[in-house]
DNA sequence: GCCAACGTTGGC
DNA sequence: GCCAACGTTGGC
């Protein structure tokens, strides 16, 4: 079992589009280190969902339903998409800002390579990011 | 809206 | 194959 993080912009999906799809497509990726973080997913991964630019928080738990297949959307170049499905809202959003303040959580690829917007995590830092949301698996 | 960080592109 | 220029992402 491995852990990720992947980053959206709510405005454009947000975990509770996620949600309300009940499965959603993780398309659109245009970027290598990304997309070998989409494809080294197995099914039944559990996935931190981050709202990037608004919200700055993590806000959700999903896990991977589909392994990386070709993304439908790209019209050229070599990329994959991958499904999810929700698992579970975290009862407590963990911004940010709290993970900069949180000494655990400093190695996490979100603090230290802002652009990334797909990323391993640790099972550690899954943990803890779940225990800051009050929120169990 | 600005700007820093990073990736990609293209000239040499 | 190096490196400068440019584009994009995303926090502030």
């Amino acid at each position: 079992m491995n852990y990720w993080l992947v980053k959206s912009e709510p405005d454009a999906y947000s975990y509770q589009d996620l949600v309300d799809e009940g499965t959603g497509m993780w398309d659109g990726v245009r970027n290598y280190t990304a997309r070998n973080h989409l494809r080294s997913m197995k099914k039944g991964d559990l996935v931190l969902f981050y709202h990037s630019r608004q919200g700055l928080e993590v806000v959700g738990i999903c896990k991977v339903v589909k392994e990386a297949y070709p993304d439908p959307t790209a019209e050229k170049g070599d990329w994959s998409a991958v499904d999810f499905k929700a698992v579970k809202l975290l009862k407590k959003p963990v911004p940010l800002s709290a993970i900069k303040e949180e000494p655990s959580l400093q190695e996490m690829p979100l603090v230290r390579i802002g652009r990334l917007s797909v990323m391993p995590v640790t099972e550690a830092e899954f943990k803890k990011v779940l225990e800051m949301g009050q929120t169990k698996v």
